[in-house]
DNA sequence: AACGATTTGTTCGTATGTATC
DNA sequence: TGATACATACGAACAAATCGT
């Protein structure tokens, strides 16, 4: 009945962690040390801390040891002001600058390639039929935060939008440059949200655990005044970094002092809800 | 330099289970066998089973073996129609109509708690005042699809909206149900997103993996005419079986004839984006 | 209902590799 | 260079769940 050896221990060191024994930064006794506190072999101690990895409490570094993980101030991105009609990749920048962070865009990596099903199903286009990649890695204060690309129909560059395939960042917003060189009025959008494991390029990039990080995906495809689709974008936020918001109607402003918002604790709820159960 | 064992396997798992050699269902050899396949000790196959767990690519059973998970149709809910002013749980129910599907929620559990110290900043009221919980569990052709935690302020029961703390479902939705008892009009509402791993509670409810699966977890705060907060919403989706959507401004209809929509493969821009890493 | 065979889950012990300091 | 600490891998044993006889 009782759970087994590693789960037990997990739970006896999340304790431990929740009340300060462990704070942030170095700490938690190195494997070996654990092994003789507890009295098991190293492969369960070793199990054990799997967990911890998986609630996203600490983190290990070969060589170093076991690091309780600074909990990071998340980044909180409005993907929806209804009143406000900039791009998400102009409110990226804007919201930084609002919390008083350093945000960072890469230059893109450009492609032309051919539109595979998905994309030409989003772009309204044919299977096919070339289109025009955007790759962009961006940072905040340093940190890798996000993993943006979009992908734009060839039609754009040979009516004139050339700087799209160019390999330089679109200051203004390619909303405003496409509004300007072509006369594509951005009328709203769809965004999908979805989450997942992350795949082992965003690990790499975004410097995930192997095990128990997530991601979180978010599609956009924007339409303009003719109701076609002028933009298919892909964004990867890492999910222990970002929170998205959506405002819609009237509501007050949202202030940033506070940590974590709403109800954002994991086991609060749990609890709870633990609670009425058989 | 090449990668360990374990992860060489993964892989050659994950293309033959992609090139069908595995299909849904039943499936793959058992670990016994793959130790020989593979000459593989055993463990170092079970590490390579639970990257494939991980990827949500297959799930194991005690005494029975593992499995190829079948491909959830995933349920498609539109958080955000500007013009709509439907609450989110009504939408739940539209939705899934619209889709084709039997939307079920479970009576509510109906609690009065103490406000805490973030139900409180996010309901504009102190510490400690009294708030209605009302829990319900909601499922899509009788599978478990999410849960929702909804906080009230104890004065909307006292002024007259009695039936916030009966456990019963308020069919024709808790935003109608205010503006006829209280006058209260919602106004508009702020959503935030962000995903994590499931508490034990969710991963028992959902029938989640132990390890590599992902919730989503939406939290709603909702504002009536006079600027302050009517409600707080928690709402846990699990990542494999659900798709949150966000539409601002014209969009056309959204077909769901169509199998994952937009750009919603995994690999996809990882090959991408590995091929021009160095 | 009981039993045995099969299969995954847990735990131990040990050895070697690799990153860090 | 050596010591330390985590990562990978092997082998072995028993537990627990499942299923057919």
């Amino acid at each position: 009945m009782a759970a087994p050896r590693f789960r037990r221990i997990a739970e006896e060191l999340i304790r431990r962690i929740d009340q300060g024994e462990f704070s942030e930064g170095e700490q938690l006794p190195t494997e070996v040390e654990l092994m003789n506190e507890y009295n098991a072999s190293r492969n369960t101690i070793r199990d054990a801390i799997k967990l911890l990895i998986g609630r996203g409490l600490v983190y290990t570094s070969p060589g170093r040891g076991t690091f309780v993980l600074k909990s990071v101030e998340p980044f909180a991105l409005t993907l929806t002001s209804v009143n406000r009609e900039t791009s998400e990749s102009e409110a990226y920048r804007f919201e930084a600058k609002l919390q008083g962070r350093k945000a960072e865009v890469s230059d893109p990596r450009v492609e032309i390639q051919k539109a595979d099903k998905l994309v030409a199903w989003a772009l309204g286009i044919n299977e096919g039929d070339r289109v025009v990649i955007r790759h962009q890695e961006r940072r905040i204060d340093g940190r890798p935060w996000s993993l943006q690309t979009s992908w734009y129909p060839m039609a754009f560059v040979t009516k004139g939008a050339e700087r799209l395939i160019d390999a330089e960042d679109i200051v203004e917003g390619v909303v405003t440059y496409l509004r300007e060189k072509l006369g594509i009025e951005q009328v709203g959008y769809r965004d999908k949200i979805t989450a997942r494991v992350p795949n082992a390029y965003e690990a790499s990039f975004f410097n995930l655990p192997d095990s128990g990080s997530t991601v979180i995906v978010h599609d956009r495809i924007a339409y303009g005044q003719d109701g076609k689709p002028i933009r298919l974008t892909n964004t990867i936020y890492p999910a222990d970094r970002n929170e998205l918001y959506i405002e819609v109607g009237e509501v007050p402003p949202l202030h940033f002092s506070k940590r974590g918002g709403a109800t954002g604790n994991d086991e609060g709820d749990a609890a709870r809800a633990d609670g009425a159960r058989p």
